[in-house]
DNA sequence: TTGACTTATAACTAATAGTTATGATATAGT
DNA sequence: ACTATATCATAACTATTAGTTATAAGTCAA
């Protein structure tokens, strides 16, 4: 619990927009708009000025932050401090998380905590590395899950598993018994790859070109917009791919995909957890934080 | 500005009952139970036991009343300094006044400082001394005028200004043309006099017997609801009344009515100003209380 | 057990918050 | 200087939340 038009007014202080700090708390920008115009009627003073783009706090702007801030520390700390005395665990954990972890493996991990407190609503928003940032620093998120490396940023950042992108082919391809292929093979395959911007595509090239391999010598066939279809691709043997092992996880059990690593070195990331340094952390959050500490990862990805 | 469910819970912390908190507040009964029963399913606690008639804090809602309190206080202060920032008084004042000063002195006072401070709306409520002073402990209202004495209170008590108790009379009446009248003439006219269990006719009974005048002895003709109803009697002749001077001051100007005293006694009495003794008082309310002490009190019953 | 008192529930209404569609305004690029 | 674009404001409508009246269901005391 918190105050709804406190927590819009910060959104937009911290953001200075009114359609960035609309995306972030999921409301349309004329929304947001209107909850400011409610607070500027009630304390009956501008609380930003709107010269054009650039937006800023005015001084009884700059002032109600302040409050607002303190205000909503105390409702969140009445939360937990109450939610010690019941036991109960309960609330709501919004969790940001990008393309892969967020699909692959959080609902899984989210499924199995929410066994544990099943009185915690657990929300999660698949989007990019930048926007999960940005959402995590402007408090639209409690937690960030990203692939990769996030770097200059004032969250803390913690690993929290591993992540080995592998080739995938159908179970009828020549590769499928070899427990792996070479680089310099790819040329030879029909590649399916992800489409220009991707942020996959960009690692995949990243690697191929660290390992003397340039993207353009690649036989590429496909471009594919999503994971799925590409698996989908791959076991209609249209051609082979690099996906994450945890986005292959399903097929591989179902032997619809096999999968070869590489000769000359695997091809490794790590999925981070991110948060902001703020000490105040709702019961709920602090209970899938601790949760999530000592979850199993391993079991998941062999089971 | 405040969060109206912890209002709503305080109040009902502090009357230890659902109905007392929904008549100070303005609200229905049910309206209260929703809140509550809300705010219980927000932190997934029972606030409060409702064990038969006694309602006592739970240890959860104990502890919700101390954050509610501060987040109130909190509140309350960044409209302060907001509105000294922007120099505008803006935000409601609520007022409980006992009937006299109340239907006959605070009307005035009240459009005289909204012309000063046009921003700030003001709430009068018009009940007698027991509630007003409930009202004020269970922060219903932002300050109490009461007429006669207050004790025992937690409450500031300041002297506003005085009233007299003055006997009225027809013009046509024999007693009109004279400056005092002896108490023990009273016997000898007709008297028009509020109903039991008005506060008023108490204190004119204690008074009268103070000066040996037992209230059985006097004529007692016609019995009243209210101060208007007997003015307009005693303006038709029916009888001599005791009542505010405050209270006839239009009629004395119209020269519908002719007062005079006690010749034994002056039966004065005074009007208090009674506040809480927190300092977190909203800019509006500073405002109205400086305007209040140096109002001309007196200019306004000589005009 | 009844009667007075207090809170809970149900059905309806009023008020508030949010949405879509569109307009206005300021900055940026040609 | 003139579009183009990005951003906030406004309007009309819809959904959600809060409050009301009427009534039921508990408690406690006689």
């Amino acid at each position: 619990m918190q105050d709804h038009k406190l927590k819009v007014f910060c959104t937009v202080a911290e953001t200075k927009s009114f359609s960035k700090a609309s995306e972030i708390i999921r409301l349309t920008q004329p929304a947001v708009s209107l909850q400011i115009q409610a607070l500027e009627e009630i304390y009956g003073a501008k609380l930003f000025n709107r010269s054009g783009c650039i937006i800023t706090l005015t001084p009884a702007g700059e002032l109600l932050y302040k409050y607002a801030k303190d205000i909503n520390t105390l409702y969140t700390d009445a939360e937990k401090e109450i939610g010690k005395i019941t036991g109960l665990v309960k609330g709501i954990v919004t969790i940001g998380a990008s393309s892969t972890i967020g699909n692959y493996i959080m609902p899984t991990v989210i499924s199995d905590f929410r066994k544990k407190f099943p009185k915690v609503n657990v929300h999660l928003l698949i989007s990019n590395t930048k926007n999960i940032v940005e959402y995590l620093n402007a408090a639209g998120i409690d937690v960030g899950f990203v692939e990769g490396d996030v770097t200059k940023q004032k969250l803390l950042i913690e690993k929290v598993v591993s992540d080995e992108m592998v080739l995938i082919m159908s179970p009828l391809h020549t590769w499928a018994k070899r427990p792996y292929v070479s680089i310099s093979e790819l040329t030879r395959e029909p590649f399916i790859i992800r489409e220009e911007g991707s942020g996959t595509r960009q690692i995949i090239e990243k690697y191929l070109t660290k390992h003397g391999l340039h993207p353009q010598n690649i036989k590429s066939t496909l471009t594919f917009g999503s994971t799925e279809s590409i698996k989908s691709a791959v076991e209609n043997g249209l051609g082979v791919s690099i996906i994450s092992r945890w986005a292959a996880k399903k097929e591989l059990r179902y032997g619809t995909l096999k999968t070869a690593t590489f000769k000359e070195d695997r091809f490794v990331r790590d999925f981070s957890l991110l948060r902001r340094k703020t000490k105040s952390f709702s019961h709920s959050l602090d209970s899938f934080l601790v949760y999530l500490k000592s979850y199993p990862f391993d079991k998941l990805l062999s089971s």
